[in-house]
DNA sequence: ATTCCGTGTGTACAATGTAAACAAACTTAG
DNA sequence: CTAAGTTTGTTTACATTGTACACACGGAAT
């Protein structure tokens, strides 16, 4: 029987629970977020509608479980573009690429993890922890950059991680909920996107009086 | 029931139509966007729960409606902002500043605009419209500023507006949606928007080899 | 074996979005 | 002014959803 008392008490979930959450990606990705429904990912998993109560509390359990799923695979992502440059400045724009293929990827499930699950420290600290994983991804990679190139402002040192986040993601989500270039053609689009990411550049050079 | 402060200076009729939308205006104010639902948004009203379909054909167009309210009223509040200032460099920043407000003031009702109801052209051309309104303003701005440095880039002069408003749009979803300093102090977190503010001026710089 | 517990099932109920039939008030033709 | 039609709201009804509760089954520990 194999008895293998697990010694530490990793959150392994039964099989069940990690095919619902993948009922629930695939549904995101096919039908969007507001076709996630509790009852549908237990159909597609082919239980009874009551079943996923037993590995979550309840549906907004289930979301934050999806989602952190989500900021892994991103992570993931992202470290996997990394690996791929040399320089800082490679690394950086290769991860925010990363970033922004994943939402258009997988657009459901981007909005799912930036939507109505906030990421609370005391309700879903893993979901928190992957979150905030993701971000120190950027940051680190951020940091790399600005000590290639000296900077000079210290309160910049802080503040640049976080604008080249709310740059990527903002610009990510423009894209995914048709904020713009909607009716464009799709090469059009990248060309934008391109263009904005060169842009994005800039703000790792220290300020000139303009 | 006691009519609460109407927290939008709305045209306040008998027109039900407008009484719903400021309605649910309020209960994205006070319990959220998942807490806003049609029935009780009628109840809110005062009226059975299937009088808004007099008005709204179904859920989509109310919200479509409500968050085109919240367009205009960025815009008017960017606008009125934009008109206090002297240089086209104060005018950028007190726009991105105003946005920045708005979200962080109606964080429901800017999670519904950017949230579940894409700006369908054909479904939804009058939201379609005010967001491409309030993203015009934005650009408009931007162009000024531009003007006034003489830019290089002819490419980067039609990315500019997206990569500003990518910047800020992505700053105040991150800001609302808990996914940085959540538990900082509030000052702190106003410190840190500055600096963030502050970077933004320089994607406006020309570039220099770095 | 008996007991217990983890996991899944069925039933039940309240809330929601929406359809259909109806009613009252306002508009307009005669 | 009356009669017809239109606008606007109501009531009733139903399918879908999230969730509470009671139960069933199978392996583990006693």
């Amino acid at each position: 029987m194999a008895t293998k008392h697990s010694p530490l008490p990793i959150a392994q979930g039964t099989d069940l629970r990690n095919r619902l959450i993948g009922e629930a990606i695939a549904i995101l990705e096919h039908e969007g977020l507001e076709a996630l429904t509790l009852r549908g990912v237990a159909r597609a998993a082919g239980v009874s509608h009551m079943a996923p109560y037993r590995h979550f509390t309840d549906k907004e359990a289930l979301l934050a479980a999806v989602a952190e799923t989500g900021f892994r695979e991103l992570s993931a992502d992202m470290g996997g573009a990394a690996s791929k440059t040399a320089t800082a400045k490679e690394r950086m724009r290769a991860i925010g690429m990363a970033y922004l293929r994943f939402a258009r990827r997988r657009p459901g499930l981007y909005r799912l993890m930036f939507g109505p699950v906030q990421p609370d420290e005391t309700r879903f600290p893993k979901l928190a922890e992957a979150s905030r994983a993701t971000f120190a991804h950027c940051a680190e990679a951020v940091a790399e950059r600005t000590a290639s190139t000296e900077q000079a402002n210290a309160g910049a040192q802080e503040a640049l991680p976080l604008a080249a986040w709310a740059l990527v993601h903002g610009l990510s989500s423009l894209l995914i909920d048709g904020h713009f270039g909607t009716q464009r053609s799709p090469e059009d689009e990248d060309r934008r996107i391109g263009e904005v990411m060169a842009l994005f550049g800039r703000i790792f050079q220290p300020h000139s009086a303009s």
